[in-house]
RNA sequence: GCGCGGUUAGCUCAGUUGGUAGAGCGUCCCCUUGACGUGGGGAAGGUCGCAGGUUCGAGCCCUGCAUCGCGCACCA
């Protein structure tokens, strides 16, 4: 067979070269953006004529404004924009709505660091100036994230992007206090918190860890008593001794007897207490309480009405009650007071190898002091038997059944939440005080009123973000959007933030803010180790999307990667969807080149082999389709990739050259036609997948039904 | 203490309601073929942690064990 036979150039010139992501990209999202089709409300009406009524919503987690996106913002990106964009071109009215947090805590801490590397702190700053500086910070890294998401594809409506101290959200949040103080679920306590000594502020249960340690156990002698502590600088106050009722080696003490004893700094009178908290297996059985500083303790102190005295200051000092060791940190004055102890022969004996696990800050991993501080507690307990309902009976659907266990189990175990801190950067706390008198309200009841210094818990504002957004509750977003179809984060936030949307939007607005949960894992690096700056394994996905484009970039995150696991990111998996993308590339090349302009394909009737192949290829798509309504993206993905490839490439584009360079026009020009519907039917299945080389093909196709890919209807069926 | 997982090819992991094991990377061999060398063809490599059970049939369901891991919690 001669080479004349063949049309070169009926591909246009670019095919010729292989797909450099990096020229076509950014223009890409350009044509996207000025299509006005990230708003659903620009959405062209159907096919057939008719406007697009149902909706598909989903509220992006909004990344924190103080730094760049990293590989877990380009999964929940990558995760997000294949369901915002499969479920567009099915039709419907589909809404991404962005945002930016302002990230309280978080970003305050980061702040902070930078601070400390100019030798300034954040003590010493006026509250104003400290808050106008973190703001111009967040505002830039703002704007430097949106135009990462931009780069990474995210096809999401910028015209209604909110931010975390937007005037609606604040509106929103101060609604919901009010309510939760009319409803009677919110409480100012003077309880145990847990207090950072260094940031000085409380923090919720959550936003602590543990570490284990390996301490002295330290067996002191109280009057006839031995007591054991890992923390004998705490132990100045103690006037009372404490064990359990049952416990038959302490039966000929009862409740109140009192006796004299030498202690650390002179005699005291101590009482002995009884109470079921004690565990007789630990220590001796027996210890003294500290009721400021522990949390058992305080509630045996609650249950005896016995006094409460502070030992040790905010910052981690010790105040006048410690004697001769005032002032000092806890650190140095533990060493000074074991030395006294042994002078007055206090000490019986000291384990070495006592093995316990601290509280310490999940920021500093300073331990965290607990401390009686008077803040605002929510009750949780009946919010949280609503979201537990919701769960049960399917309103909310969470993906994976491992996670929804999960999820249950928290609930079922809730405790109240302590949502004021004592930080700058947040939402202030609507509330006034007068001497020891509390009122709610946004503006000061009246004269000698001051504001509550406190701003909210983060979590507190983002745990309304759905309805917060979309306005509740009088405005058409709410009513179109709401609730959102999927909420798609982090499996590690699933406590802080899944389960506060669930509780907070089933109490404000009746509804759950979601009908489905999907999560995903954490994304380590090729290792399978967790990325982090000091270890310089971070793979910034931006620098990956240079370097092999987005497409290939997105393909690396989704295929083979489940809900809810963990998954590690290598390049050299990226490094394969880059050369996939290329094949892609060339196949439209094939088909393209091999496209006869004499042929009639205006007739459209395949051979019976070539409808073969489109029957086939509907059976794909009708596969890919339930794995994507399913959310079964790792499944879709790699089904996708494996037509395209192993069926399309290597087996169909190589029987067709036979075709080709046969003499039978009719099996020529059905060919021609299937090539092409296969192609186009294939971009539309990729696009929410890999959607700028799609898109960019797309551009260069003739028989198509829509300008841009991305408001292409979905294939149902190629066959007809 | 309470709760939840993992254990499948050398490595990292898929495997949708049970129907005789898959991918990527890696390894080995071959091919400068006209869509693509960012390619093509081929190969080696797994008793699916162990032991029982249910079933016509189990990687998938049940029981026990081993082992690795994670989450939550007020042990002084």
């Amino acid at each position: 067979m001669e080479k004349t036979q063949r049309e070169p150039g009926n591909a246009p010139e670019k095919f010729t070269k292989p797909y450099d992501p990096g020229s076509v990209e950014a223009d890409i999202y350009k044509k996207w953006e000025d299509s006005g089709y990230f708003n659903p409300d620009n959405l062209p009406v159907l096919e057939d004529g008719t406007q697009r009524t149902e909706p598909f919503t989903i509220i992006m987690p909004p990344p924190n404004a103080n730094g760049s996106l990293h590989a877990g913002h380009a999964l929940f990106v990558t995760i997000q924009d294949i369901l915002v964009r499969f479920h567009r071109m099915r039709g419907k009215k589909a809404l991404w709505l962005p945002g930016a947090d302002h990230a309280g805590f978080e970003t305050q801490v980061v702040y902070e660091r930078q601070l400390e590397k100019e030798g300034r702190s954040r003590f010493e700053m006026p509250h104003d100036q400290l808050y106008k500086e973190i703001m111009e910070f967040t505002l830039a890294n703002k704007s430097f994230m949106e135009g990462q998401l931009r780069q990474l594809g995210a096809s999401c409506d910028w015209s209604r992007e909110m931010f975390t101290l937007d005037e609606r959200v604040i509106k929103t949040v101060y609604g919901t206090f009010q309510k939760l103080s009319d409803d009677g679920l919110l409480y100012r306590g003077s309880r145990i918190v847990n207090w950072c000594p260094k940031h000085q502020t409380s923090l919720s249960n959550l936003e602590t860890e543990r570490e284990n340690r390996t301490e002295n156990f330290y067996y002191l002698k109280y009057g006839p008593f031995t007591i054991a502590t890992a923390r004998p600088e705490t132990k100045f106050g103690d006037k009372y001794v404490v064990m359990h009722p049952e416990d038959a080696r302490y039966a000929e003490h009862k409740e109140g007897d009192t006796f004299e004893l030498e202690w650390i700094n002179g005699p005291i009178t101590a009482t002995v207490i009884k109470d079921e908290a004690i565990d007789m297996t630990l220590g001796t059985g027996v210890m003294t309480i500290t009721p400021w500083h522990d949390q058992t303790d305080f509630e045996i102190a609650g249950r005896h009405n016995l006094p409460f005295e502070q030992v040790i200051d905010w910052r981690g000092k010790l105040l006048p009650i410690a004697g001769e060791f005032a002032g000092m940190n806890i650190k140095d004055a533990r060493i000074k007071i074991i030395e006294k102890l042994e002078s007055k022969d206090l000490i019986e004996k000291i384990d070495a190898a006592y093995t316990h696990e601290v509280p310490v800050c999940y920021k500093c991993a300073r331990e965290i002091e607990p401390q009686i501080k008077a803040q605002w507690f929510v009750h949780m307990k009946p919010l949280a038997q609503r979201a537990i309902e919701a769960v049960k009976t399917g309103e909310v659907h969470v993906l994976t059944e491992q996670h929804e266990k999960i999820l249950l189990h928290w609930l079922e175990n809730i405790q109240d939440w302590n949502i004021s801190r004592q930080i700058v950067w947040g939402i202030p706390i609507p509330a006034w005080y007068k001497g020891d008198e509390w009122r709610v309200g946004e503006t000061s009841p009246g004269e000698g009123w001051t504001r509550d210094p406190d701003t909210f818990d983060t979590w507190f504002s983002s745990g309304q973000w759905p309805f917060a957004t979309l306005g509740f509750p009088e405005s058409a977003d709410f009513k179109n959007f709401y609730p959102t179809d999927v909420m798609e984060t982090g499996a590690d936030i699933l406590f802080f933030w899944v389960a506060r949307m669930l509780m907070l939007g089933l109490y404000r607005t009746g509804t759950v803010p979601f009908k489905n949960v999907y999560l995903h894992g954490m994304v380590r690096d090729a290792k399978g180790k967790k990325m982090s700056k000091s270890k310089g394994n971070v793979i910034s996905p931006l620098d990956v999307s240079n370097v092999y484009g987005t497409d290939a970039l997105r393909m690396g995150l989704v295929v083979g990667n489940t809900p809810g696991s963990d998954m590690n990111l290598d390049p050299q998996k990226i490094g394969a969807y880059k050369k996939f993308a290329n094949k892609l590339w060339n196949i439209t090349r094939f088909v393209l080149d091999n496209r006869d302009m004499d042929t009639d394909t205006a007739q459209k009737t395949l051979t019976e082999a070539d409808q073969v192949l489109t029957s086939e290829f509907d059976a794909i798509a009708a596969d890919i389709t339930s794995d994507l309504e399913n959310y079964r993206l790792h499944l879709a993905a790699e089904k996708i990739y494996h037509y395209l490839w192993d069926r399309l490439a290597s087996e169909i584009l190589e029987e067709s050259k036979l075709i080709f360079r046969s003499e039978d026009k009719t099996a020529i020009a059905s060919r021609q036609e299937t090539l092409t519907r296969l192609l186009t039917g294939s971009l539309k299945l990729l696009h929410p997948f890999m959607p700028f080389i799609t898109e960019e093909i797309w551009s260069s196709l003739s028989q198509k039904d829509a300008d841009l890919l991305m408001i292409a209807s979905w294939p149902e069926s190629v066959s007809k």
